[in-house]
DNA sequence: TTTGAAGTTTAGGTTACTCTAAAAAAATAT
DNA sequence: ATATTTTTTTAGAGTAACCTAAACTTCAAA
């Protein structure tokens, strides 16, 4: 029997599965081009162009004016990305010392090198790590993907304990907001209190208090203690 | 003071580039188009293209007909591909455990990911080692290079010892070829004879004798000891 | 139910890189 | 010195990925 390890996608083509990937976990229908072309920084006429061609090489399906929606083939592909970009992550702060708000930009070239042996060796390597240096999951070989029960920060009530789990955008001003905080994965938070008027909250971390927009407490996930 | 680190140049004019530096290493003048086209197994036609924009860019000395010599700053970018892509080369093995037959072709894409930051950590975790899996030495970071004495097996006389320090070509069978002979950086070889005829040798490697052909002879570089 | 705005696609153009075929220059042989 | 071969360049064309502008759908407000 033959592992037939085909040609694979361009950097382009994979960019764009894994950003349809992540766009499908938020939005509940089809995905739109405008939501791909924002996501992207392109343009969405690019975006068409792209998409027509994926659903004819059968990685998504495509209805004109219906947005997309991966295929397993599609799906997979974007996971594969997803493992290799999460895997260097994790190899580049635990390895190299690199701090969570510097490793993005890297990762997002590394995750396009071609060698299932390479990724499978960085694996067992960095002691196949199921979460990223951002709580986000690494699917494993099979592409399994662990699904955990988290919330974000701004929908606890007052007087509610977390335990902080993942970051919503991976901004690097936004990582270092937190980081001056000491605000991690695994940092204890408890919502002292909340305004009504802009859902903005003063939490406590340690033994400080900070007040924090309500665009602050949605780009943080929790795990509700 | 502003330390300016401007876009990069494409992954074909890195490929160029490197090539080049490997051509002149060889060649004493310039450097032909159809050498070019010969190793980087493209045409000349598209060399042509390619020489005259580097030339636009100022990283060769190009006249037409004449061939090309890098200039300094062709020659610098060159260095930190090939920096990087031993760098790799040594991580692969060191760290993932590879053959170093199994290591080129990954550390050809590898070699692309454009990141200061990166190589010069790596280059700290690797302990600044200053040779890859095949004995080719590592610039520095200022892109200095060792030289080292070496010379081709074939050029060794009759009853000479030598040290395998490297090898001319990578090629994945003939790296196999000798792994299968116990050949290797470091190794020790003793010339018990040599076929006037057609250059072939007999050669003494610790407690077994093989026959090697002249062109195996003239891929092996030893030290004379 | 029309109509305008928003979203999407198509048409046509650009750049980077590649190719084949033909033309031009250089090198070699006679 | 001239003719032939080899090397190199140019001309013209294709593909992938992007763009702007124009045309076309869809959808929601009036
Ligand atoms: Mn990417
Ligand atoms: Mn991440
Ligand atoms: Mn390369
Ligand atoms: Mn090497």
């Amino acid at each position: 029997m033959y592992l037939c390890v085909m040609k694979q996608y361009s950097l382009s083509e994979e960019n764009y599965l894994k950003t349809i990937f992540h766009l499908e976990q938020i939005a509940d229908g089809n995905v739109s081009t405008n939501d791909i072309a924002e996501k992207m920084e392109t343009k969405a006429s690019s975006v068409s162009d792209m998409i027509r061609k994926l659903g004819e090489k059968n990685l998504v399906d495509y209805i004109k004016y219906q947005g997309v929606t991966l295929t397993d083939r599609g799906r997979k592909t974007a996971l594969r990305v997803i493992r290799k970009h999460r895997l260097w992550e994790v190899f580049l702060v635990e390895k190299l010392d690199f701090q969570w708000d510097e490793v993005h930009e890297i990762a997002e070239e590394l995750e396009h090198i071609e060698s299932e042996e390479l990724i499978s060796r960085l694996d067992a390597y960095l002691g196949h790590p199921e979460f990223d240096p951002h709580g986000d999951p690494i699917p494993d070989a099979n592409l399994r993907i662990a699904k955990i029960e988290k919330r974000l920060l701004s929908e606890l009530r007052i007087h509610q304990r977390g335990i902080c789990v993942g970051v919503h955008e991976s901004d690097n001003d936004f990582l270092q907001y937190l980081d001056k905080r000491q605000i991690g994965i695994g940092t204890k938070v408890f919502v002292e209190d909340i305004e009504t008027f802009d859902g903005s909250m003063t939490i406590l971390v340690d033994d400080n208090r900070y007040f924090i927009s309500k665009k602050i407490a949605e780009n943080i996930y929790v795990q509700i203690t």
